[in-house]
DNA sequence: GGACGGGATTAGACGCATCTAATTCATAAG
DNA sequence: CTTATGAATTAGATGCGTCTAATCCCGTCC
């Protein structure tokens, strides 16, 4: 049997493959579980040992074929229950992710089927990322890039936003920037700064936010007049 | 903050001190919490030190009034669990105890608030236990016997069923015996089997099941032509 | 190539919940 | 009053997850 401890140390190494692929370094996982290298490398040792991870000192960490299922089982737990939480339970975007992070340890497999059959058996959760399906393969991401890479006069559409902050997630609820919007980036100030036109107005957004908002572009603006004729 | 195995131990002292009454022996908590004697003393000091519980040493364990808070905390949790997992998705009531068993030390405050919500506040879990209001009062009990104390020719109405062996409670369902039905008392044979009669026939239970059902009378016979003839 | 600096690991410790074995206590029986 | 019995506690150990402090390793910069 595998601790909530654990299982939330797959997951994190798991979201950081996805990132930015294997190895992991020890100090990203760290900050992620919010513990330090010290206690990290110690888990992981005893992850190895388990089969559920590969390593090499100095090297960083990678997930074995059984470390990655675990990990994406607790990541269809995580979102099934987010989904749930907020289709069924009344709860906004914003309050969803804690609570289930807390019980994504704790539900049976029959819990999570029967989640999974009220709800339909859904592809995404409320900030748009794809839950993983019950044969946990990994799930297909469609290609995406932050915000923070567009320019301006791209037309994007909203995939996904990072479910970690809530005070941003409050925010961009009532902007009206979620998961399958529409929208055209204005501005890119110097410092990151982004400017979104969407139905209710313009929106001028952080570039923390910017960063933790994944898009797919749909349009990106003919070369204006002055411009470099280079490139399609 | 207090572990879930700490919540588990105050949430068996309750349930004892209800049925048989402060001070609670060691070894009954033992063999309910399924954990041998020494860590329990060990735990109950750790229980006394936090102000939970008093004690003295060879004589048992008593909640103190925070203490008895919190049990009735976890036991609102467990029972709303219960119920919603047995309304809202579909699990038999066989099923439910073990499910909230794990979940009750996990959820948040506007969990059990919206749960409660969306139930209507409430008032009894699938086998008859008493939900805790949110105010955290002992739930009145109403009086009950268990059914291997009646006699032949009672007729009683089924209170409460003890939660806690799935096969007794899957084969009671199957035989209509479920909290609010009507049973009457056909026989008490030596060894405490107890045959009663239900809408679908008669059913034979052993005494073990017979102890784990409690029931309100509703009716004594009239004493027999040759019974003695006293007391109303 | 040698020193530096930052990230990683090792060393050593702690708190918690748990166990088994040994001891102590309360009390019921003689 | 003494002893036997069974329950409870103390003693001592273990595994896990965590920490801080000390050490180690690797790539960079002179
Ligand atoms: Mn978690
Ligand atoms: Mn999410
Ligand atoms: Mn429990
Ligand atoms: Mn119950």
């Amino acid at each position: 049997m595998l601790s909530d401890v654990m299982e939330d140390y797959l997951k994190a190494i798991y979201v950081i493959e996805e990132e930015s692929g294997p190895p992991v370094a020890t100090s990203s996982i760290a900050e992620r579980v919010e513990k330090t290298a010290p206690t990290v490398t110690s888990m992981l040792d005893t992850l190895a040992e388990r089969g559920l991870v590969t390593r090499e000192k100095y090297e960083g960490a990678e997930l074995t074929a059984e470390g990655r299922t675990v990990a994406i089982e607790v990541l269809r737990h995580h979102r099934l229950l987010e989904t749930y939480l907020a289709e069924r339970l009344d709860y906004s975007w914003d309050e969803v992710h804690e609570e289930a992070d807390a019980l994504e340890h704790h539900i049976s497999e029959a819990f999570e089927r029967r989640v999974a059959d009220v709800l339909g058996e859904p592809a995404a959760d409320p900030h748009g990322d794809p839950i993983p399906s019950p044969d946990l393969e990994p799930p297909g991401g469609e290609a995406t890039v932050p915000l923070s890479a567009c320019e301006a006069g791209d037309r994007v559409v909203v995939a996904r936003v990072s479910d970690r902050d809530d005070a941003d997630l409050a925010y961009l609820d009532d902007a009206g920037v979620t998961p399958g919007t529409t929208v055209a980036v204005v501005d890119v100030a110097p410092f990151g700064m982004v400017t979104v036109a969407v139905d209710d107005g313009e929106q001028s957004l952080p570039e923390s936010v910017a960063e933790s908002i994944h898009v797919t572009v749909a349009d990106t603006p003919e070369p204006d007049s002055a411009e470099t004729g280079a490139g399609a």
